[in-house]
RNA sequence: GGCGCGUUCGUCUAGUGGCUUAGGACGCCGCCCUCUCAAGGCGGAGAUCACGGGUUCGAAUCCCGUACGCGCUACCA
């Protein structure tokens, strides 16, 4: 048992989509396993035929894929513990639990949904906890046979022993117990053939070598299950570790009323990759120190399932929209670029072709002032196409009597200059307020808003320069008979 | 109801008995820089460490109780 390789598992249900939470236990999952060297396995939890949703399969993994999560083993990829997906076992769930079976560990139950649903009302009214009393344990051998051959339809429930303390050590919460007399007899395998969960988990985390299970805190009350199938069946139990849940603004868990919780949406909303995984790596985690701004590496490098906290973490987007400021300025202008471009093309704007190195300049210039890509669009519209409209306040604000003629001082200034560089621009302008011996403002504000139709944006040298000669005029010439009008 | 888990600024968190008048980050506010907006720098407001008892010379930190929140309580995962 000594230097085992670390195998750990991601176990979604294909139910449409990834839910931001389920990124994150992805996430824990996968930087546990690199830090460790070990494998990260993809395994699809697709025992409920009733929850069956088409297409959901390849949906996850592409979202997978886009967050960089890639499996070593899994549907997609394959690997020697396969199939990865749980319907393609049944073969295997069902060897396994004759073993059980035979062990009386297991039982068979042929009770109706209305028995048992009377059974629970009953108990409920009592104010007794709602568990299966265990009717058809007595049932002798010759009972189920002639049940079975009357093809009555049945589940097969784990045999709980009752008052019996059973315990194990969460890696992230410490020993936790769980009294028998407080656990029901979980159906094993459902009337369809099918597992549940609970028996799915335990025979493939098993047969997967998976050593240690990372996973939401829901799925604490339902350990001391999975702890008895490895007993009853003499297996070695992996590690358990249980994360803290994210949460609603209103604390509850995080769910779909209260906002967005696909991964796809954050993605559709143009958040990079490295900031929402670097965001979530922090909800529930953090290495100690004030470390904040982290790239996949460095989270590989840093994590450790012993600091990460026991409380759930509200899902607050605020710090993330930061965090993707961060990312994106770290990003090399020729990698925006690219997906600038995409952007360019999937925006419905009607707007110019511009060349490459005319795009590097506007991202060079609004660098700093962004924090998404499509807002190299969407902040400043007057790169791509001239303004139709001047802002009124920066109007009532800057734009003085003798705005006008110093416009047509410059536009007049510019034009004499054959293929003006950013300097030229800058001299220009100095030279016509040492010459008026007024300050720069005056001639900078009208300018700046003649040329882009707001108040705000990137120094106005380099406005003009992107803009170039001839548009700078062109637009000086167009603000001026709509201003004054 | 039962069982389990949790509880430090609005939010994410540091803190593992004295270094703490509880530190950082986001957000908010102010100042500086400055052609505007950002970025950056500086500063501010913001947490009686859920509450009550202990233990200790000393507790956010250890113990007990209470409250509150959340999770589970299915032939769903």
């Amino acid at each position: 048992m000594i230097n085992k390789e670390v195998r750990v598992r991601f176990a979604p249900s294909p139910t449409g989509y990834l839910h931001i939470g389920g990124l994150r236990t992805a996430l824990y999952n996968y930087l546990f396993a690199k830090n460790n060297k070990g494998k990260f396995i993809l395994r699809i939890e697709d025992t409920d035929r009733n929850r069956y949703v088409d297409g959901a399969l390849d949906n996850l993994i592409s979202t997978l894929n886009w967050a960089g999560l890639t499996a070593d083993e899994g549907p997609e990829t394959g690997g020697i513990f396969g199939p990865y997906l749980q319907s393609e076992r049944l073969d295997i769930y069902k060897s396994h639990i004759k073993n059980l079976l035979v062990n009386k560990k297991a039982y068979y139950c042929f009770c109706t949904q209305e028995r048992l649903r009377d059974l629970r009302e009953k108990q409920k009214q009592e104010g007794l906890q709602t568990k299966y009393d265990k009717h058809c344990l007595s049932l002798s051998q010759n009972e189920i046979d002639i049940n079975l051959r009357n093809n009555l339809t049945y589940v097969i429930r784990l045999n709980i022993e009752s008052g019996k303390d059973i315990s194990f050590t969460d890696l992230i919460r410490g020993e936790v117990v769980f009294n028998t007399d407080t656990i029901d007899d979980q159906v094993l395998i459902k009337s369809d053939g099918f597992p549940t969960y609970h028996f799915a988990n335990v025979v493939d985390d098993h047969l997967m070598q998976i050593t240690h299970v990372i996973r939401g805190e829901e799925w604490i009350s339902s350990t001391p299950k999975h702890v008895l199938l490895y007993d009853y069946f003499n297996w070695e139990k992996p590690n358990f570790a249980h994360l803290p849940l994210l949460l609603n603004p209103d604390k509850s868990k995080l769910s779909k009323r209260q906002g967005d919780v696909a991964v796809e949406d954050y993605r559709d909303k143009g958040y990079l990759k490295d900031a929402l995984l670097n965001f979530i790596a922090l909800l529930g985690w953090n290495a100690g120190d004030d470390k904040e701004f982290y790239k996949m590496d460095q989270l590989i490098n840093s994590f450790s399932l012993e600091r990460v906290n026991k409380s759930g973490a509200v899902f607050n987007t605020e710090k993330l929209d930061w965090l993707n400021a961060e990312h994106l300025r770290k990003l090399t202008n020729e990698e925006i670029l690219n997906m600038l471009k995409q952007e360019l093309i999937n925006t419905e704007l009607v707007i110019k072709n511009l060349s490459d190195a005319h795009l590097l300049l506007i991202i060079e210039a609004m660098k700093e002032r962004v924090s998404f890509v499509k807002e190299f669009i969407t902040s400043c519209p007057y790169f791509y196409s001239e303004p139709t409209e001047y802002d009124e306040c920066v109007i009532k604000k800057k734009w003085k009597e003798d705005s006008p003629k110093l416009l047509k001082l410059f536009s007049d200034g510019i034009n004499k200059i054959e293929n003006p560089s950013k300097e030229d621009f800058e001299s220009t302008l100095k030279n016509i307020c040492v010459e008026k011996n007024i300050g720069l403002g005056k001639l900078i504000h009208p300018l700046r808003l003649a040329l882009s139709g707001v108040g705000i944006g990137p120094g106005i040298f380099d406005l003009t320069y992107i803009l170039g000669k001839e548009e700078t005029i062109k637009r000086i010439d167009k603000a001026l008979e709509i201003i004054i009008n």
